[in-house]
DNA sequence: AATGAATGAGCTTTCATTCAT
DNA sequence: GATGAATGAAAGCTCATTCAT
């Protein structure tokens, strides 16, 4: 159903190979090293990086996308529950503490605002709708402060997975999930 | 007290045109922006950026030394006022306010955690005991929770000067100090 | 008479298709365009591309010699013709004119100077014989001066192609049919 | 007076090392040898090489304008001689005598028509002028045929050239000569 | 036989660092 | 001390060729 005809088998494999391999090096020793190292890290030659990615920078995309459609996969999820707030700060909680590698959510989210025309645009909004949907309920619920929005909301996620490179503990998180809180919820 | 004799003027001068110099060229383009440039924008030669400092590393790390200071300084002058739940406050709204060039308090601060045994660690530790000073005498007060130490403040600074990058208002440091804020200060 | 059983009909086509695609995709693009592009346009996969031909050197090759077969036996049909002189300026001109693509006559004749020893060497010595009986015709017939041997028109072949690279109209090539008239010939 | 500052003694030496190298190593082994091997003919390293041309497209183009240049300051001195038709015909054959190399005149020509728009630009048009000059004189003498205007002289001189690759001889350089002759001059 | 994914040597280019001027 | 040319290791990327499907 996709545009390009499936790719066989063995190619699937590999650039799922590569992607978790990619991950895993430039979240252990940053978005510099080199994708020699990547493919090192895969088991597979450069060549085959650069046939499933055609440049670096595509590579880093293809790892930003396929962490926030995570997200919002996630958000859409927690939107399902009855309880709107606990949903909401339940999303929050976890998803600032499964950002646990170095090429954080920050970085995915840095995407958000600064290249909005590129592959990563798509998946851009649905991230931004999905947390407007459970951030709206939420708020509606009384539980969420009423003056802040969805960019405040993605804002706050990229700060607090930011303080857990320092803080590695919930420690952060928690003080700004009260933060949060609607006055009335106290 | 320095080891070294002290420099000529204009080597003086030229030191600090360059430290100038790399913190805005590094704002603007990233630190991955070559040395070569810093120095154009210096208005002196690249062996000059060199002879002041061994190494772009330690370019690097001069800038955060630098931005540290200012920060330990700060909160030093803050933990002279007699309201010290309104100093604190203060202190941490304006130093992420002044985490506004690209070259972010984030990334100075990350140099707390990451390297505590170089050039930085000397300047990390004023940073924290100006902090801690500063945080305890805004507990003792009632103005702000007991249950966060030092690091957290400062993991929280880090998140908060990153949330700036993408709502570069004030909502998310609004929700980050309410967060801070003692339950009774209410 | 050749060693290989011949070809199934179906790979006999391919063959014929590499060959035109890469006629083409190399006079369009240059010989350094991949074999990949070369498959591409001849609608087949590279895996068929280097079965037809084990290197690329190899469907280069195969190309001149096309080329040069065409030029022998546009020779010998020239040397039938009673008019030995108009048929030897008929075939020369018909010759460069010929060669519009980009991959020349020039590099095709490269080759014979170049890689005496190759594939290339018996089509080499079949041009080379045929162009002298022309040419040995039309000077026994007073139409083509006397000085000039086999190599020297093989050189102006190259040289008049050449020309028309740069000025692709007739002009150039006439003066230099004019330079091979028997000076009584006027 | 140029508006770069001059290179220092040491860089321009080895700017002109390096392109005398680029000449030699692309003569005998082809434009497609890599830089690598351009700099160690040159003695410098690939460093040197980017650092003065940035590009190996650059190189090559600088290597044709210099080329170019060449044959301009040619032309203009012939235009001097007070027999201009010798003059004309002497320069034609010195011109091609002296593209001796394989990075011919052949190669330096193509750029006249290829690109029109790059740095080539003006020294292409110095040598159509310098030519233009030079065949007026030479077809008001009576010396060469009115009906060949500068393109296809800049034509015939590639065609020439060419041609001298496969017969290293005078032969067909003499045979292009006479037919640019006047009809009257016999 | 045909396919196209995989390979890896090799190419162009960049840049931190050194050193002659 | 200051300069900027030189260096060469290392990076991103391409492509002829191989081989499992």
């Amino acid at each position: 159903m996709t545009n390009a005809r499936p790719l066989r088998a063995d190619a699937q494999r590999n650039r799922a190979r590569v992607l978790a391999a990619a991950e895993w090096v430039f979240a252990e020793r940053g978005t510099a090293t080199s994708t020699e190292e990547v493919a090192r890290a895969a088991g597979v030659g450069v060549g085959t990086v650069f046939r499933h990615f055609p440049s670096k920078e595509a590579l880093l995309q293809a790892l930003v996308v396929q962490r926030l459609a995570r997200v919002a996969a996630d958000a859409r999820e927690h939107a399902t529950s009855p309880n709107a707030g606990a949903a909401f700060f339940d999303f929050f909680a976890a998803t600032v503490r499964g950002s646990a590698t170095k090429l954080e959510l920050v970085d995915a989210l840095a995407e958000l605002g600064i290249h909005p025309d590129d592959a990563v645009a798509p998946i851009a909004e649905e991230v931004t709708e999905a947390l407007a949907a459970l951030l709206q309920q939420a708020q509606r619920a009384g539980s969420v402060r009423r003056d802040v929005d969805v960019r405040d909301v993605i804002a706050l996620l990229a700060g607090a997975s930011q303080a857990r490179r320092y803080a590695p503990d919930d420690r952060p998180l928690d003080v700004i999930l009260d933060g949060l809180r609607a006055p009335s919820a106290h």
